[in-house]
DNA sequence: TCATCATATGAACAATTACTCATATGATAA
DNA sequence: TTATCATATGAGTAATTGTTCATATGATGA
């Protein structure tokens, strides 16, 4: 849903071939959409507690309930964004049902976004 | 804003050693609230697509709207938050102003979110 | 079977947000 | 100075989102 009506620059603002590579450069915008939900999803604080959690366990959700403090359908509705994510996995055992992080690039996208925001600290 | 009255799990249901060893695991909540801000800010799309053009080349505005098809108004938005997020940096050359990639812990994080989005479609 | 427990989910609501429109700012050129 | 151009920004609005409340599901144990 690109708008083309664009409001050129008049006349030497712009870097016309500068500005034509990069456009032939840039990633397709299915592959941006996906990155930016990725993201959108990662752009919450309780989701971030949550896989901060799952981390360090495999946990149920009565556990991430008590770790989070927050009631137990909060939980189990940030739960399903991540599942719909494919970010946690999860399995029953019993009448609980255990989740974990499903993919290793998730620890690594907050590591490295952990580094970013400790740095700009100091 | 942390609500304590937590349902509490009858018995067997959590794991009461384990939540205890992860709760005291977990890193600070001020840490968990910027990295979640930090996402937030990656996660939209129009803002990625900035992100990823300037990735290529320093930009000034005007090269964005036409890159983005977007209006000058959208653009400037937009940059303003990536700005406050020091997420990008500005500065002024004559009548423009040329726009870059502050950080290249950002750069790591687009490439890294970029590949696993692409490791999930196959 | 029925009761209970852990979890999931739909609806409703408040808060946030991305865009548009109109206008302001601040620099250059005449 | 005044006019013009590039960019910034405030207000308004429609859409999205996180939480709560109430209820549904589905498994276990009696």
């Amino acid at each position: 849903m690109i708008d083309h009506n664009i409001e050129e620059c008049s006349t030497a603002c712009f870097h016309p071939e500068l500005t034509a590579q990069v456009k032939a450069a840039m990633p397709g915008e299915p592959l941006q959409e996906e990155l930016a939900r990725l993201f959108k999803v990662l752009g919450d604080q309780t989701r971030i507690r949550i896989l901060n959690a799952l981390y360090r366990s495999e946990l149920c959700v009565c556990d991430l309930t008590s770790i989070l403090g927050m009631n137990q359908s909060a939980v189990s509705h940030q739960l399903r964004v991540l599942r719909d994510a494919k970010i946690v996995r999860s399995r029953k055992q019993g009448k609980n049902v255990l989740y974990s992080l499903d993919d290793s690039h998730i620890s690594d996208l907050i590591r490295l976004g952990s580094e970013h925001v400790q740095e700009e600290k100091g």
